[in-house]
DNA sequence: ATTCTCACCTGCGGGC
DNA sequence: TGCCCGCAGGTGAGAA
């Protein structure tokens, strides 16, 4: 499910209420992808110092550590003020605090919530280590961008899901992008030209931005930790839409199967 | 070193 | 209605 908006719409939906929030108690559900790494009783009496986003990577900064929260391909955070109900089957961690109760819940347990002494530790680092540029901050920039492309033959549409380059652009993002950047998902990164590596930094940014204003996409589940959900998923030109007219050009849409994950382009508008 | 494939897990929709 | 298959927003590990 969740991609760089879809992340950083949960963080901003849940800064304000777990900020200064106190531990109290944790409760795990059935196994995560990583184990948490820590004895749950460990954090009580921690404090919620803030929260940050590396990547589709939440990181709850506590005066005693960090904690690593990833949502998965169908993680979602909930947070109730009070009366929060039992954990029900798909939920798999519970961080009680004095401000309330923030719970993952992530049906296929392909998230995770892992503790580490600091962004150092060797555990933080094997998550967060390889990690690329963050799009929407500072170090964006066309001309590195475009001198990693040329270090990759990779088709342009797995470089960018990859990671180590840039971060936060999955499955959907990453059609959508080439998309508005003209560009096949097929196509090698390294012949990626420096004007069209121009369009596509451009089209990362705002792709992104628009995801964001938009509350990000739910396809089947996503919400922020208020269960609202996102709606950039009907602004999609071509994600999940094989045969479908293309929205600028009419030419059907078409579908192709890329290293096990779906992608979707204009034959027309999008060029090898 | 980079690229590719597999694995992890559950639910849902489509076709028969 | 019910079963079976394929597919789903991610990503580390290991092989090639």
């Amino acid at each position: 499910m969740p991609e760089l908006p879809e992340v950083e719409v949960t963080r901003r939906s849940v800064v304000n209420d777990i900020t200064g929030a106190r531990i109290q108690h944790l409760q795990m559900g059935k196994p995560l992808r990583w184990p948490l790494g820590i004895e749950p009783q460990k954090l009580q009496g921690q404090t919620v110092l803030g929260v940050r986003r590396r990547g589709k990577y939440l990181l709850f900064d506590l005066d005693g550590g960090l904690l690593l929260v990833h949502l998965g391909m169908s993680g979602s955070l909930a947070f109730f003020a009070n009366n929060a109900k039992p954990p029900g089957p798909h939920d798999h961690f519970d961080l009680g605090t004095d401000k309330g109760l923030l719970r993952l819940h992530d049906p296929r347990r392909f998230g995770a919530a892992v503790w580490a002494a600091s962004e150092q530790d060797p555990v933080a680092q094997k998550l967060l280590g390889h990690l690329g540029v963050e799009p929407l901050g500072p170090d964006f920039n066309v001309k590195d961008f475009h001198a990693g492309l040329k270090t990759r033959s990779a088709p342009i549409k797995q470089v960018l899901l990859a990671g180590d380059l840039v971060v936060g652009v999955g499955n959907i993002y990453a059609s959508e992008t080439l998309f508005l950047a003209g560009i096949r998902p097929t196509t090698r990164a390294k012949k990626i030209s420096r004007p069209r590596a121009e369009k596509l930094y451009k089209a990362i940014i705002e792709v992104l931005n628009k995801a964001l204003g938009q509350g990000g996409s739910t396809l089947r589940n996503f919400s922020n930790v208020r269960g609202e959900a996102g709606h950039f998923q009907v602004l999609a030109n071509v994600y999940d839409r094989a045969g479908q007219p293309c929205r600028v050009c009419a030419t059907p849409i078409r579908g192709l199967v890329q290293g096990q994950r779906s992608s979707y382009f204009c034959p027309t508008c999008q060029k090898p």
